[in-house]
DNA sequence: GCCGTTTGGTAACGCGCGTTACTTGCGTTA
DNA sequence: TAACGCAAGTAACGCGCGTTACCAAACGGC
């Protein structure tokens, strides 16, 4: 256990690094003036030659403040705590994108805790636990949490301690703010992108009906619908598992059952895998997309919707918006102020690529 | 600014939060006792009674430690940092996951700084050594550089301050320690397996040919023919661009450029995005997968390569194993150990699905 | 010549904790 | 009985910094 210099690095700036009071004593003064110069405190008077000469020292010797020090010393820690199975479960990544360059602009620093992929019934709350805790340790100012999909969560007791907003998720028990993509609103607008291409016989591929997102994208493909003096008919909403096989299978099932004339001119997929196996079943049956079938996603997926042929056209989920908008809320919430809602909807909105 | 209580939490447990002289007032101990049952010195001498008095005080207050204050006493702050543009292009998420799997392991906290994309040439220095400044203010012990694709970096100056390692990059000046994926191997590895099916003709659809993917990728194609007693055909190598519509159009080329008896019966695909636009390609052709011709990828993108029907075959990019491989090399580093050697390579696994 | 005010600073405390050096009481041994 | 050793703890310093209270000199007004 011999501290000596690792191999890979200049030994000499190893040691302990370079304090205020070094400073100090470089510029020749004390080390309060340091301080009241780099924390630039409005009130505090000091000339403007030993402002720069405090800046020369610094620059001089090379210091750098020392945040925990700080934070222990000023009783804010700048660190907003995040805690989510995202890292685990990539799909939703753009959050913590959102989340981290809006708190990076705020001037705070992020720190992400992982955690289990939680099931929608009972999450792993040991392994939740213990990261809230650990944020907690970090004297956090506040919680993040956020969810891979849209569902309702149990979130650990010690949330109650610290101000905390739910990005993808809502709070199943309590109150706690939320941040949710606005579904309704999503799934209407890609069904009036379908009725505005003429479509009018429009097939469904459902997702698991109980989950928020089935729900509020139906309910918005209804209104929709309504609105052109339509109804969804029951029959041509198809589920089908959530994935591109899942996709698949429910075209064949949907394209399959009527005859030409009666066959539904669009597809309108709750996500894109899906979307991804109804190409296949579309192609297969020598029909063009979206010459004799269009068909619209939901999510996009990049990886899936910009390079499927042809490009897909699907309705997004703002990810990276939820992120950056939770952290804001977060900010206002440990400010004093008050939230706007309990739950904020941000919208979901149409990209249009070439399937319609 | 009036500091009243946000809506959000019960106001109480927002003052100041309990401390290490609270624990012992309650118990009825010094703060020293506190701090050596809490963290349990081996050779500190305290009753086994007084002992369960102060975890019962810690538990009936609440008490948690302050980590930023730990820190600055102890001298260690338990923080490892990474900075990374993964997060901006969440390509290579895992590394992150594996990173912190390790770190949570040891104990230790993972701060992530975002850095923007950067280009191979000039990385765009501002934003990285913003990020690197910031985590060297919380006194990281050590720092982690990691890249979406692999490639040659340059990391900011005061990296030399600190152990560091590369993830999937490596230092194009100095000599920084640096996890890489084996190209070459999985590139063999690829091959063989076509081999092994009896392909005896195989297509490459390459990436552009300077990257160190596509080098050491091609190298080790180049290998296993060899010692199949083939040779590889430069004509049957053609370039595309990264994308579906890349591998597409090359698919394209290579499939319509011979006569039926001539034509390739195997495609490595040098991606597989590249391998997802193939596949429209031979499907277009009314060929069909494997029988016809055989698809191999690269990359493993779970979002493409599990859901293609066929489902792809491919080479993984191990990212969660250099993420932690990482972590445990920074780990030696930070304890003086020396290192195994400058750049550790990490094998890419076959992963067998049904396009082979 | 005296007092009040501004300018330009400094001394000293405390944030929560790790750590070292020291103290006290008690059973053992010579 | 005195010297000694050990178990069980405690007092006090310092980590690097923010912050409050205080001080000395210069200056202006009457």
């Amino acid at each position: 256990m011999a501290k000596t210099t690792t191999p890979n690095h200049a030994g000499a700036a190893r040691q302990r690094g370079v304090t205020m009071n070094d400073v100090a004593k470089h510029a020749g003064v004390s080390r309060t003036a340091v301080s009241f110069v780099l924390s630039n405190r409005e009130n505090a008077s000091i000339s403007e030659e030993t402002r720069t000469r405090i800046y020369e020292a610094v620059h001089a010797l090379g210091y750098r403040p020392n945040a925990g020090a700080r934070a222990l010393a000023s009783q804010r820690s700048d660190w907003y705590g995040i805690v989510t199975e995202i890292v685990t479960a990539p799909f939703a990544v753009n959050i913590i994108k959102g989340a981290q360059d809006q708190a990076w602009l705020d001037r705070k620093f992020l720190l992400i805790a992982p955690s289990d992929q939680a099931d929608a019934v009972g999450p792993n709350q040991g392994m939740e636990d213990a990261a809230t805790e650990k944020l907690l340790e970090q004297r956090v100012e506040g919680l993040l949490y956020a969810a891979t999909f849209h569902r309702g969560v149990h979130v650990p007791e010690s949330t109650k301690e610290v101000p905390t907003v739910l990005i993808n998720c809502f709070d199943a028990d309590g109150k706690l703010p939320s941040i949710v993509p606005d579904e309704r609103a999503g799934g209407r607008v890609a069904v009036e992108r379908l009725l505005q291409a003429g479509h009018r016989r429009i097939g469904v591929i459902n997702l698991d009906p109980q989950i928020p997102a089935a729900i509020g994208r139906l309910e918005g493909a209804r209104e929709a619908l309504a609105e052109a003096g339509l109804e969804l008919d029951p029959e041509l909403v198809v589920p089908g598992y959530a994935t591109a096989d899942g996709g698949y299978e429910a075209a064949c099932r949907i394209l399959d059952r009527y005859p030409q004339e009666d066959r539904p001119t669009a597809l309108f997929c709750l996500n894109d895998r899906m979307a991804m196996g109804a190409y296949d079943a579309i192609k297969e049956r020598g029909l063009t997309i979206p010459g004799d079938i269009a068909v619209i996603g939901f999510d996009n997926q990049e990886l899936i919707a910009a390079y499927l042929r042809p490009k897909l056209t699907t309705v997004a989920l703002p990810f990276e918006k939820m992120g950056a908008l939770g952290v804001q809320t977060l900010a206002a919430l440990t400010a004093g102020q008050p939230i706007v809602a309990d739950q904020q909807l941000v919208g979901c909105p149409l990209l249009e690529r070439s399937s319609v």
